[in-house]
DNA sequence: GTACAAAATGATACAGAGTATCAACTTCTG
DNA sequence: CAGAAGTTGATACTCTGTATCATTTTGTAC
């Protein structure tokens, strides 16, 4: 999972992001043109240039390389967006300045993200193994507004609990969204839902 | 899933929600006993008297019917404990009441909690399923909280952000309760989670 | 630059999941 | 009771995901 890592050392962990990236976009892009039933991990593979075998030792299933490669972009960006968030600025406050900035360059990607949303819901494992990704998000978010608290103690639940709200209220958005086949605005569906929820920066 | 739906019509019916709980049912009492690598769909159908077709017709993959049967049983009890909380409880207080009730017969069944718990996340495969699981209780929820909000309006996400909130406080407070071993206080992590949150119950 | 250790790769075989088809059976309706 | 509708289980098949092993690539020490 992407995070602001130091440097990769060797050429063996550029290789291993390289392959991984190369997979998922392969995914995303095969799936786009086929659909996912028409789309084979040895098709993934083979557009990846590489074996079957490595394909499953960069991705524990076919479903879990597409997600990552339909909605990976989007939330890398959001984490990157967060970290340049001025750090004064609360939790919640922060995850909805960074969905803002993410929304102003929402028009000119929208029948993109239409696409990605309508792909990454259209099968139920398809589904599941993008919940479990939106997971992995959680986590990242959570590292990134960790220190927007003023009182945090060690097992702190605030945290993930942003990261678990900010993921729900993107798929929330992104489901009402495609409920009404993307005619909607989806930065402001996304503003609304994180406008509802508040967990406050101190605790009473 | 099970809603508060009227009585089933028909013999129909009737068959077809008994199968599919005790397809379920015995998803969950095979994967206890023999862990998931080794319980085959094959022998879920077998223990619960259908044939595999049938098994598939009941559940879209293997995991799902697993996680049915590990899951389900308390988030079936908690949506029935909150439509009891009297109707003027806010949303999120309801579900803080609901959750303390299903607390305190914790103790009681603790160690099959922790058990269905370890189980529920032992594999990717099972924990995407679960989290799949747990946006149709997502929905239950909301449709049982939907009446508590005072200024409901149609296409509201609050409802639907409150389903999401408890099925988010919930996990990671069984998370925080299986890295201590459970050792913690699960009732008492799950009320820690709930409160940092808040949903008002009227928009400002 | 070389030798060796460690890690990664790709080919392959296999078990099992998930899909599709069809004949037979069960349930529902008039 | 007859016929329609729905459900079932057996079976064949494709593909996923796992395991193994020989080969290749990368990293380290000298």
């Amino acid at each position: 999972m992407t995070e602001a890592a130091p440097e990769p050392r060797g050429r063996r962990e550029l290789n291993r992001i390289r392959t991984r990236q190369a997979i998922a976009d392969a995914a995303a892009r095969l799936v786009g043109e086929r659909g996912i039933e028409r789309t084979t991990v040895d098709d993934i593979a083979a557009a990846a240039g590489i074996g079957r075998a490595t394909f499953f030792r960069h991705f524990e299933s076919k479903e879990l390389a597409i997600a990552a490669g339909l909605s990976g972009a989007a939330i890398f960006v959001l984490v990157g967006i967060l970290e340049e968030i001025p750090d004064e600025v609360g939790p919640l406050d922060a995850v909805r300045r960074a969905s803002a900035r993410l929304g102003e360059d929402f028009e000119a990607q929208r029948a993109m993200f239409l696409e990605q949303a309508r792909l990454s819901w259209s099968s139920p494992a398809l589904m599941a193994w993008t919940l479990h990704l939106y997971v992995d998000w959680e986590v990242a978010i959570a590292a990134s507004v960790a220190r927007r608290f003023d009182d945090l103690v060690p097992g702190d639940p605030r945290p993930r609990l942003v990261g678990a709200i900010t993921m729900a209220a993107w798929r929330l958005a992104v489901d009402a969204w495609l409920t009404d086949d993307g005619a909607g605005d989806l930065p402001r569906l996304i503003q609304d839902h994180l406008a509802a929820i508040d967990v406050p920066r101190r605790n009473p």
